[in-house]
DNA sequence: ATTCCCTATATTGCATGCAATAATGTCGAA
DNA sequence: TTCGACATTATTGCATGCAATATAGGGAAT
């Protein structure tokens, strides 16, 4: 793993070691996001197994920091809902009961609600295409039954139909409460049936922004929630095994 | 100010000194967050100043802190939204722009309204008497001019409104997002004519919402809020005077 | 007087050390 | 063997020191 200590060791480090490169110089006040950044992509990603704790030598050992901005990290996560700071034990990764998740798919549905309206009056065209492009780009994926790039492209869309509401703070919310249950959602969409009728929905999402028929979308969008949801509860809760 | 660092001295600080009595012994692993909603409630209640900058000094010579918890809080303070965080030049209090007050009215209101048809659904019949009893003792302040009393009322009946939903996530959201332009919000509500149709509509949503009437409730809600930040952006952009 | 540059000072970013707490291991009694 | 008290070790919470950067002040040139 790269290291963030290949540097030549401010502190009270001994002088005599650590030659090698020092890449890293120009991290001065943006260590902390960094670490962020890394720690919350292995959180959101899975990598990070859920109620499983941090200990802070592992974080500081992995990404090569020291334990001040690995601290300060943690209690950013914490912020995000990502992690759970218990004092004198640490951080853990959270874990989302399946109501826990199904309260965060009524969030994201109630901001998608408002997206959808606000984008079919301020999106612009340009916004759109990037949209439709990916969009494309998403049904090659299934076509080519490449998963995870399906995932990706989905969660992206999603994301940019928001955005289309020119709103900042809506953006930043929704980002951080998708960004809470993004690992949860991986497996309701490896579900095939679920899969396909998920474009469908899609097609028709994508057709009514086009449209700015903002009513519509709204009402697509939620019908489209509330499906995924479905499928995610009955997985999570072993009823549907997802397929190898 | 109360000072936390009347106790032992643990560190390197002189032994001789500080005899005081040590109130914060317990506050092991709760200084950052002590910090967190000191600074908070500072900055929503206006006494630090929109755009102003935060020193570690001021704080930790005020609130009886060492830098290490302080700095922790601020990373939390600029998760929230509250506070920006320049490299090398630390913390400064967030100034909303008009269009970012906007932005989170709306965000508020999308929230408002699942909220407002799953209070409908799951709230009790005890929490909405807890609301109408907040109702009653807003209207009570209204009548005695009493602004600050019912501007707190008026924030809670809101917040438990949410609170109806049952969701832990939405809850906090919201409270988080509401936070974050409190101070904004009060110029708005020094308008009589204003405080005197707020009210009135408060009256609409409490028997919308005891009669469960979902998608009234909601329209109400979205309603209330539209006109509240009409009259909230024009106080701010100086076109009505606030009085007194 | 104004502008620029240089120096002195203050402030922040980060690393580390010490104390408090939790986790772990050991041994003896039941 | 099992359980629990105690000692040992590891880990976290916080205070502080050092280096990097920013800020302020002063003097020289214009």
């Amino acid at each position: 793993m790269q290291s963030l200590n290949d540097l030549p060791a401010p502190g009270g480090a001994h002088p005599d070691l650590d030659p090698p490169p020092e890449p890293a110089r120009a991290l001065r006040g943006r260590r902390t996001l960094y670490v962020v950044e890394r720690i919350r992509d292995m959180i959101v990603s899975g990598d990070l197994p859920a109620g499983g704790r941090i200990s802070e030598r592992m974080i500081t050992e992995g990404l090569g920091v020291t334990r001040t901005p690995l601290r300060e990290a943690f209690k950013i996560l914490e912020a995000e809902g990502l992690v759970r700071i218990v004092p004198n034990r640490g951080a853990e990764v959270i874990h989302l009961s399946p109501s826990d998740i199904e309260a965060a798919f009524e969030v994201l549905t109630g901001l998608e609600s408002v997206a959808a309206e606000l984008a079919c009056t301020r999106g612009t065209a340009a916004e759109f295409a990037a949209i439709e492009a990916r969009h494309d780009r998403m049904v090659a994926c299934q076509r080519a039954d490449d998963l995870m790039g399906y995932f990706h492209l989905n969660q992206e869309i999603h994301q940019l139909i928001v955005d289309c509401a020119h709103n900042p703070a809506l953006s930043r919310v929704y980002r951080t409460e998708s960004a809470r249950i993004r690992r949860y959602r991986f497996a309701g969409n490896r579900v095939g049936e679920r899969w396909v009728r998920a474009v469908m929905e899609h097609e028709q999402i994508l057709d009514a922004l086009k449209q700015r028929q903002g009513a519509l979308l709204r009402e697509l969008l939620r019908t489209h929630h509330i499906n995924g949801w479905r499928v995610t509860r009955r997985v999570l809760e072993g009823e549907l095994s997802p397929p190898g």
